[in-house]
DNA sequence: TCTATTAGTTTCGTTTCGATACTATATGAC
DNA sequence: GTCATATAGTATCGAAACGAAACTAATAGA
């Protein structure tokens, strides 16, 4: 077997580890996977990407669907609604304290028990090739890949270490660069690297 | 964000990816994606390993799920069942040749395209880290590792450069050592190194 | 103003899922 | 041997998740 027969091996059964953990943790909680998958996400995306849409878009699964799991975790109190000033069409979704509560403690205490063990030089390599894997992924299929505002061409700074969104000209905090777009696109013009 | 974390994202959004394609090519085969996701193991797996009980773990859904998808598959004629010649509660599933020819086109071509496009010492450390990150976390979690026999503490090979399992003490083809066995134990005593 | 597009919702029928109870075989104690 | 227990797999049932398609509402562009 070939080596990237062998590393898609490695990510699918990874991928799958990761479901089963968060379908244990989701019945502590009285939810389905994927609801928890909602609000994994909801916590890590920036203010352009808590939409319906950006949600479907990141979980492949259709708008009506999540539409639905939306319309659940708003009654359960764990998501708000609010509509967009700019555009009244769009919905943009946060976590409630109680929704976050939930988050917080995830990715799971034994899985990053886990990732202490290994080198710390391995893991920052590792994770520089998927970011490439990702990348190709983007080009080859047109997949967003949904990376931190840190490593977006669109990303920009100003001489006096403001940053801001090219595309929406939108400013970004410090803590922003560390969030999840749905516009990210790969490579990083002026801006900083990350680390 | 530290870079554990950042990883885990990584590795969560690259699952959800290989999800929505095998989903997409799911459906033109006119099978649900956990159908597609099962011919897939079976294609991989040894001997040892293509039980419903194995196939389910692998998953992370139960039993009695898996036994409602083999009787489709195999119903559309894509597997066959045969029971264990030893433990007669035991059954053994198998691609027919119209499954296999299912299962040949993926990877999608696509990915193999995008994975192309990297460096292949990258690629290898990349598999290398990853490999790691199972072991730890079969050690963590007790997570079943599901890798090659080849990476198999209990692969065993005599003076003659034959081959056999030091658990089930059943011997094995060389071309065995690359399938994926739900018996799986990190490390390699006496036997091949991978590559 | 008219048309096309986009974000999100609703509805409906299908499929999938987990839980539970069940059968059949195997194992181990005695 | 016999009986209790464990294990592999199946059957059944109700809840839910899902995709598809039709729909509303807001926007964008000609």
């Amino acid at each position: 077997m070939d080596e990237p027969e062998l590393l898609i091996d490695l990510l699918e059964h990874i991928g799958l580890l990761l479901r089963t953990e968060r379908r244990r943790q989701s019945a502590t909680h009285r939810l389905s996977e994927v609801h928890l998958a909602i609000l994994d996400y909801l916590a890590h995306c920036n203010r352009f990407s808590n939409t319906p849409l950006a949600v479907s878009t990141y979980l492949g699964i259709t708008k009506g669907t999540i539409s639905q799991s939306i319309k659940l975790l708003e009654s359960k109190g764990l998501i708000k609604k609010e509509t967009d000033k700019d555009d009244r069409r769009v919905i943009h979704l946060s976590l409630t304290r109680k929704g976050s509560a939930i988050t917080r403690s995830r990715p799971a205490a034994n899985w990053r028990k886990a990732l202490q063990r290994l080198d710390n030089d391995d893991l920052r390599h590792a994770t520089q090739v998927l970011r490439q894997l990702l990348d190709q992924l983007q080009k080859e299929n047109g997949y967003k890949t949904f990376m931190q505002c840190r490593s977006c061409r669109h990303l920009l700074a100003n001489e006096a270490g403001a940053y801001r969104c090219g595309l929406t000209q939108q400013p970004l905090k410090p803590r922003d660069l560390g969030k999840i777009c749905v516009e990210h696109e790969p490579g990083s013009p002026g801006a900083a690297e990350s680390g």
